[in-house]
DNA sequence: ATAACCTTAC
């Protein structure tokens, strides 16, 4: 609770009508054009497995052979390429530096600008800003950047560091790197700031530069959402307040983001009024409207209002969306039960709406829930056929609720299959794992525990201190002290930056 | 990669 919330709530109630007057349009009696919405039911197309088997060529060699390995001439080398070789070694951060460092010095080959946008976003995300940093000044030198989404991307990394002023002072000087300061990037840097909670600090920014940049609705809308986001309702109704003073229109994102801001902070009869005054002023209500409403309502336990929102939307003529359909999914898995959840998948599929990732780790999770992991596993291999091909979260889940059912051996088998790829391990992966190699008490789990510790080292993960005196006690009382040892050795060799990272 | 809706974690 925070002093404005303690303030304002009561009187929220009453003055936040009057605030939907001051911030929605005026009413207009015209009657309402059914709007069709978009969605999105054309599929991606599929990637050449190429990068695939690069990227496995990669994840096999040592960094001696790799050079000789990526200078086969017939390796046609393309951006797109690069991009997704690097994707796909996003979860082994030390090897997709090791793969772009190599090709850098490939004398027939000059690495893209976003190829050195996903390497600096790599080497950020392992804490290695010299090397960020270095690639940020090469990338000059071959005037190919730095572009406005590199400082996006930098900054996202130190803010999520914990190094918010940092991100701020990189904004700042962003102009001395060759890159321009406009309302783009100044739009972008408050985002990053609100999206990682750091709203206090945006809205200071905001408020020191904002005579600077010639703000715009985005401008608002990202500060009010950022408020929204840390569930101070009354400070983005006060930024929204102040947005329409300053003579600039709210648009219907502005009303979507304050109606989540509603169902964030638990106050359904304020969204739901909010709501029917975006009807009746005949706000444009969109699919995210009425998605915001499904997710809200299902969520706060109230599925019925839920479903009936749902077929509402379908009775005024907006069709919903992927989104929509997970939204509603999840509810249903959650305070329903998985087989309506079921059903209303097989009902998106008969109208077209084509199943994302999302709609199959939803689901997943509902029948792993549900303890029926034999359906779980169906789905999984209806996604490979989907065109939609399991990733690490798909893995994760199944992994988890094999390990807490006690079958460790299936929760391992699944991380196998993923290390033979496709699909390479993440820091949640191995932090699952490693606790589930503690209930069988067994000492050679306990090793496994020890040799999953130094592989996620070893790609480019810090385990938490909890982990390292887990893994450690676990092995000394099993009488495991000479690969105890070697582990302490490691803990205290890694420190922010595993070494083994120059480049 | 300029904003809003859908997964995630003990």
């Amino acid at each position: 609770m925070n002093i404005f919330t303690r303030i304002l709530p009561k009187a929220s109630q009453q003055t936040s009508h009057a605030f939907h007057f001051h911030i929605l349009p005026p009413p207009k009696p015209r009657f309402p054009l059914p709007r069709q919405s978009h969605t999105s039911t054309v599929p991606e197309l599929p990637s050449p497995p190429q990068d695939a088997a690069i990227a496995k060529l990669v994840l096999e060699s040592d960094p001696e052979s790799l050079s000789e390995v990526l200078s086969n001439p017939t390796l046609q080398w393309t951006p797109h390429l690069v991009d997704q070789v690097l994707k796909r070694l996003w979860n082994h951060g030390p090897k997709a530096l090791q793969f772009f460092k190599h090709l850098d010095c490939n004398p027939f080959y000059t690495h893209s600008a976003s190829s050195f946008d996903h390497a600096i976003d790599i080497a950020a995300r392992l804490r290695d800003y010299r090397t960020a940093w270095t690639l940020l000044h090469r990338m000059r030198s071959l005037r190919c950047g730095p572009t406005p989404r590199t400082f996006a991307i930098i900054a996202e990394r130190y803010v999520s560091a914990g190094k918010a002023h940092r991100a701020v002072k990189v904004f700042l000087s962003m102009h001395e790197h060759g890159c321009r300061q406009d309302l783009n990037s100044f739009n972008t840097i408050l985002d990053v700031l609100c999206k990682s909670r750091r709203v206090e600090m945006a809205y200071s920014l905001f408020k020191m530069l904002r005579s600077r940049f010639k703000c715009d609705s985005v401008t608002y809308n990202v500060i009010a959402n950022g408020w929204c986001l840390i569930k101070r309702t009354p400070m983005a109704m006060r930024v929204l307040k102040e947005m329409v003073e300053r003579g600039i229109e709210p648009t219907l994102v502005t009303y979507n983001i304050l109606l989540k801001g509603y169902f964030r902070t638990g106050q359904f009869q304020e969204a739901w009024n909010f709501f029917l005054e975006m009807k009746k002023r005949e706000c444009e209500i969109d699919v995210v409207t009425y998605t915001t409403m499904v997710h809200g309502f299902g969520v706060g336990g109230e599925v019925k209002k839920s479903k009936r929102v749902f077929d509402m939307m379908v009775t005024e003529g907006v069709v919903p969306s992927v989104a929509t359909y997970n939204a509603l999914i999840q509810v249903l898995c959650k305070k329903d039960n998985v087989q309506n959840a079921a059903l209303v998948f097989a009902e998106m599929v008969r109208k077209g709406c084509v199943p994302n990732l999302t709609t199959y780790n939803v689901l997943i999770r509902g029948l792993c829930h549900s303890g029926d992991m034999e359906r779980a596993l169906e789905l999984m291999a209806r996604m490979e056929k989907d065109d939609c091909r399991p990733n690490v979260q798909t893995y994760n889940v199944v992994i988890r609720y094999f390990c807490d059912a006690g079958d460790i051996e299936k929760g391992l088998n699944m991380f196998e299959k993923m290390g033979d790829g496709s699909c390479l391990p993440n820091l949640d992966t191995y932090n699952i794992l490693i606790g589930a190699m503690f209930v069988r008490k067994k000492s050679d789990d306990l090793v496994v525990a020890g040799k999953l510790l130094l592989e996620m080292i070893d790609r480019g993960f810090l385990p938490r201190k909890f982990t390292f005196n887990r893994v450690l006690n676990g092995l000394a009382l099993t009488g495991n002290q000479d690969f105890a040892k070697e582990i302490m050795r490691m803990q205290s060799s890694c420190g922010r930056v595993p070494r083994h990272l120059k480049l």
